[in-house]
DNA sequence: CTGATATATTTACATCTGTCGATGTCAGTC
DNA sequence: GACTGACATCGACAGATGTAAATATATCAG
């Protein structure tokens, strides 16, 4: 019933890396600019082990992740909220409770226009 | 947080890097550490862009890169020394000119890392 | 409603990063 | 040696980023 998905800007999320690779042909700027925005996202040890984490055990709840990577309730709310807006991580509010899994074809999509 | 000073020395370069899968297992955290460095020596659509570039053509002069890439020289060479020191891009000097290849093996590793 | 709990947002701050002008360095040319 | 061309380094600056305390919002128990 109260089961509110986290809508982002699907546009935002999806857009762009679609099909190009970097090492088939040279980048345009607005894909370089898409491609680099995820990387970013992923360019933080907390955010490698955060996504890591929920892979490993497929769903998390946000309060799970607090302890294992030390960090504070709104640092951990921060990066959650970066590795979503990237496409990365899909969450589901349940009562109190914000459960995230690993979107694996966004993860496939990047390993892909990194040349795959 | 504090960072512990790393000399950059080839060995640091190439280390880590080798079977760690981010869907596998927890990343430790100097492995998330080691991971993120070169996926934030990704992490930019200049950088991006100039590595299309170097794969376009499997080698290339810098004096050929501040045209496509609108950018000055300084700008030019800082870039190409953070994806060499990301193990991304190999140098070799001939003469005045410097000259970049892509390191494909290394752009392989970061593919595996990320789940491949 | 009241209180407790899980998460999100705001605010502030120290650090990091991309950029370019100025300058330094090195190799080849005259 | 003096000069030119290609690249590296330095210095400075604006903008982005990771972090946490304080605060706000939402959900459930009583």
């Amino acid at each position: 019933m109260h089961k509110t998905t986290t809508t982002m800007d699907p546009v935002t999320v999806d857009g762009g890396l679609c099909c190009a690779s970097l090492v088939d042909a040279p980048l345009a700027e607005d894909e370089a600019i898409e491609l680099a925005r995820v990387l970013a996202a992923l360019a933080d040890p907390v955010r490698l082990r955060l996504l890591s984490l929920v892979a490993s055990r497929t769903e998390i709840c946000s309060c799970d992740l607090e302890g294992p990577l030390a960090r504070s309730q709104p640092t951990i709310s921060h990066h959650t909220k970066v590795l979503a807006e990237a496409g990365l991580l899909i969450g589901e509010k349940r009562g109190r409770w914000m459960w995230w899994r690993v979107d694996s074809d966004r993860l496939a999509v990047v390993r892909a226009a990194l040349g795959g």
